[in-house]
DNA sequence: ACCCAGAATGAATGAATGTTCATTCTTCGT
DNA sequence: ACGAAGAATGAACATTCATTCATTCTGGGT
């Protein structure tokens, strides 16, 4: 998993140090994306600067240009990585072997869905933001649906290994499958917009109850 | 329910006539979030334009700020009223009493909540636009539960008839209702960026499993 | 010690956009 | 017919922002 902290590198040398510092352009495009990220979540998508994510990222507005060819790209890199991250620490989980039992590793899968603190959110923030915008950008809707599709296929074939080791009848993978990953994307809309209203805690229990009524053999 | 075709008023008369038109201001703010709504459909709020909504309303830019202070209220206002559209028409028909056979009553709500043609889509376009920066404006995340608090009073209300009537064990309404409304949001959310994967009858299929799963008495 | 490839800077530029307001035009009541 | 209230217009203005590029600086290689 990369890291994420970002802009402290520069801001820890607090002597008026405004000693500039080379480094790798690999670098430098992850601290750029890593302060979007953090951009996007705090201020939203729609008024988001170039001058914002520079600042953030404690570099120059030309630095931007110059590792990213402009704007639209640095939008389009940081959702590319977002999504990744997301649905690739997901089928890390599913794929798992170091997890044998399938209900554990399910409960992993929910762990990752629906855990975490503050980068959590702003990950969230950032992943609606561009899902707000997918409607009118086919290039966004490309980015997630490669990613999502393979992370439906791993999921579908965790359900269809579970319902054969439970025997459950009348249940469909796909279909169980194509409804939990709904389910997780409606309750992080929840714990986005009416935090109030949604507690992390009960978005849990809500999507462990799903599990529960299609596998019981497996969950609780 | 409102009317939402606008934009073909000044359209019609086709001979060049570019003749004024005084209409009174209840009137011509429907048209400007008519229009508006089209417009973050088709170009996402991000990209929205001052000139494009007018444009699209067949109205001069001056228009927009003298029944709409500015910029930022015109866009509350729309989504104030997709709001108060969609959760309405969802209470009406959780209130129903024109139905009243319980199971029926849940099938017509499954109908609005995943019917309808291109309209639906647009409106799912602009929802989902202000989800995606409301993690970064109170404003927005206030009018979104305000009316969704409602709605979801009324469908556990309704979900707790049912649980009375079939005799349900182990079911909590209130539970049930939030898994419900996020199964939902996150089949809109599948239709929207990924309409290849998901289509609208899979959509229905997979809510209607859902609601059979818990209420096997009244669903089938 | 020195050099230079290329990383980094940020003032300057030009395009785009929200907002204003002086002016024009409609309509309605008299 | 007429006049006034106010609805509608769109050119002008000020601001904001993405992008460019001439210049400065850094660090590794020799």
């Amino acid at each position: 998993m990369t890291d994420t902290s970002g802009a402290v590198v520069e801001a820890l040398p607090d002597t008026g140090s405004k000693r500039r510092q080379i480094r790798p352009k690999a670098e430098r495009r992850q601290q750029l994306i890593d302060a979007t990220i953090r951009c996007i979540a705090q201020h939203g998508l729609s008024a988001i600067t170039m001058q914002m994510v520079t600042r953030e990222a404690g570099l120059s507005v030309g630095i931007a240009n110059l590792h990213f060819e402009s704007k639209d790209n640095l939008l389009k890199e940081t959702l590319r990585f977002v999504a990744e991250e997301y649905h690739g620490g997901q089928i890390e989980i599913m794929e798992g072997e170091e997890i044998p039992d399938l209900g554990e590793r399910l409960d992993a899968l929910l762990d990752f869905q629906l855990g975490r603190g503050v980068t959590q959110r702003q990950k969230m923030s950032v992943w609606f933001a561009y899902y707000g915008e997918a409607g009118a950008r086919p290039v966004y809707q490309k980015i997630v649906s490669t990613v999502d599709r393979l992370a439906a296929q791993k999921l579908e074939a965790l359900f269809t290994d579970i319902i054969r080791e439970g025997g459950y009848q009348d249940v469909d993978a796909r279909e169980l499958a194509t409804g939990y990953s709904a389910l997780i994307d409606g309750l992080h809309l929840g714990l986005l917009v009416t935090p109030r209203e949604l507690s992390k805690r009960r978005a849990r229990v809500v999507a462990r109850d799903f599990l529960r009524r299609a596998f019981p053999r497996h969950i609780d």
